[in-house]
RNA sequence: GGGCCAGUAGCUCAAUUGGCAGAGCAGCAGACUCUUAAUCUGCGGGUUGAAGGUUCGAUUCCUUCCUGGCUCACCA
């Protein structure tokens, strides 16, 4: 440790925690003397605590006495209760937790002495026959300690744990130590990304993984990171969506593709953003919004029952049905009755379709309209602004004005209104799909209207991408498409109430010194 | 970025109008042959987020800053 690492160790530890360290660390050194190797490179385990607790549990201490099964098995130290005589130590594998009965006559003399130096924290290997105790406590009652690694630092207490929620996120391992829900939340993601990708490849899809880093940014309206490539000299952006890439593939001949990965965007973070985020997104051919409405009821719903068992959920105060069918409610009817209600007289279709008349309605709910807004826009804002938090049971919102939708087909009898919905569940957006504008001169005119939005300042705008309108003039299929916010789902599917609660490492500020 | 709230021992939390900074768990020493938040006895542990200010005296009041939470704005 140099001189600048010790003082700066000095200022940042307390003399309770060194303390601590200090005898922990005593601890090792006893265990080194002993001729114990204080890092041994491996142990033979023969039984996990998880497989040994659920092969066990249901039987009675008769039965384990008849039996008397034997057992290799390892985990970290989550308790140790001194009796003189009799200890007990609680291993945990991460998932389960199990006894441990101790007896200085019972084991070698060596490892007698190694439990003497041990710490709450420790990884040990024990070997041992499985029995319950007089308060019917599956046990295994050791034969063999093994010492497998050193805590050096002190844990968090057993009883209330951590709770701290900026430590939870900074130093994860220690939330996942010490706190059983933090582990399901993960296990109950992993559960969920599986689970969709068994759906989807079940169905004929095809996984694939297209550029994170991008020369443009393309796909969604968004601001992107930036980077940059030094042998090449080129400026890159981590993707904002996949979308763009995905598309060139159906134009490719691969009929449905999808894709679960992170995507990167530059804006605020709240309980529903981080910075980098998982989404799934898909392209099918030959089908259109419709289509991917009963799909992704489906989807939802049997995701639902495989990663929790059900699909019926609690998601904070709401009980939510996650069973086909969902809702519909096209978004400028649900604009048009809340404003409605909220005004008190009764609006007319007409009027969220003229600029003048909708930014009236606008201007009256206190809703700002900005001078690029066209009435499509406007009637998007009164719906976000009015009916959003109130979408907690699963209801596909559809008909999205064009002026907001610059990469969505238009309705064959609307064309101020795309083919296109957004999924809303426990009051936020879940998915955004949509039929794929495929007309290469549409599409090169919507992007154009996007350059217009960023020459006068809007930074989310679209850019121009010349070689994905090349693309659709080779041709692509009628295609349907959809992206799927991983984190929101896995919120709703483990009742978590911010993003922060089911991405293992969110975003945090940087210390000024150490963690 | 705005507003509100919070930061005290390793962890979870107290501290009266501004008057000696405490408890439980964890740790250390000891007792104890089946406990499970074990119990009992004793002990150690603090730059009260940081810097300044007011005051005889600041965890407490004021200012600025740091970090986090909630919320609004932006977004998915």
């Amino acid at each position: 440790m140099s001189f600048i690492d010790s003082r700066l160790a000095f200022r940042l530890m307390s003399t309770s925690q060194d303390e601590q360290i200090q005898q922990r660390k005593a601890n090792l050194e006893a265990l080194t003397a002993l001729g114990v190797p204080a890092y041994p490179s491996k142990f033979e385990r023969r039984d996990t605590i998880t497989t040994l607790v659920d092969a066990h549990s249901p039987k009675s201490g008769e039965a384990l006495e008849a039996e008397r099964p034997e057992t290799v098995t390892s985990g970290r130290i989550l308790a140790m209760r001194s009796f003189g005589k009799a200890n007990f130590l609680v291993l945990s594998d991460g998932r389960s937790r199990l006894q441990v009965y101790i007896r200085q006559d019972s084991m070698p003399d060596l490892d007698f002495r190694i439990f003497k130096h041990l710490d709450f924290g420790d990884w040990v290997g024990v070997e041992g026959r499985l029995f319950r105790t007089k308060t019917n406590e599956l046990t295994i009652w050791a034969s063999r300690l093994h010492f497998l690694s050193k805590c050096l630092l002190p844990l968090p207490e057993k009883w209330h744990g951590l709770t701290d929620v900026e430590t939870r996120y900074r130093q994860r391992y220690l939330d996942l130590i010490v706190n059983p829900d933090s582990r399901r939340v993960f296990e109950t993601r992993s559960k969920v990304v599986s689970a969709i990708r068994s759906f989807m490849t079940e169905r004929g899809y095809l996984e694939v993984e297209t550029p994170m880093m991008q020369a443009i940014a393309g796909g969604a309206l968004a601001r992107p990171f930036v980077t940059h490539h030094n042998a090449l000299d080129m400026q890159l952006y981590l993707r904002i969506a996949p979308e763009l890439y995905l598309k060139r593939l159906t134009v490719g001949g691969l009929e449905r593709v999808f894709e679960i990965n992170r995507n990167f965007r530059n804006e605020g973070i709240s309980t529903q953003h981080n910075p980098e985020f998982t989404m799934m997104e898909f392209y099918q051919a030959y089908s259109d919004y419709q289509d991917l409405m009963v799909m992704t009821e489906e989807l939802i719903a049997t995701v639902a029952r495989q990663a929790t068992g059900s699909d019926q959920i609690t998601f904070g105060d709401h009980q939510i049905s996650l069973a086909a069918p969902f809702a519909r409610l096209s978004l400028r009817e649900g604009a048009r009755d809340a404003a409605s209600a909220k005004l008190g007289r009764a609006i007319d279709p007409q009027e969220l379709r003229n600029r003048e008349s909708a930014a009236a309605i606008a201007t009256a709910l206190g809703i700002e309209v900005k001078p690029g807004y066209g009435a499509g826009k406007i009637a998007t804002e009164i719906f976000e602004r009015l009916c959003e938090d109130r979408l907690v049971q699963p209801t596909f919102v559809y008909d999205f004005p064009t002026e907001v939708s610059p990469l969505s087909k238009q309705r064959p009898d609307d064309p101020d209104t795309v083919e296109r919905f957004e999924l809303y569940i426990g009051g936020f957006e879940v998915a955004n799909a949509f039929s794929e504008l495929n007309d290469p001169v549409e599409q090169r005119r919507r992007f154009e209207d996007q350059l217009k939005d960023r020459a006068s300042g809007d930074l989310e705008a679209h850019a121009m991408d010349e070689d994905y309108v090349r693309a659709l003039e080779y041709g692509l299929p009628p295609t349907a498409g959809e992206g799927l916010g991983i984190d929101r789902l896995v919120m709703l599917l483990t009742n978590s109430p911010s993003i922060r609660d089911v991405i293992l490492f969110p975003l945090m500020r940087r210390r000024a010194e150490g963690d």
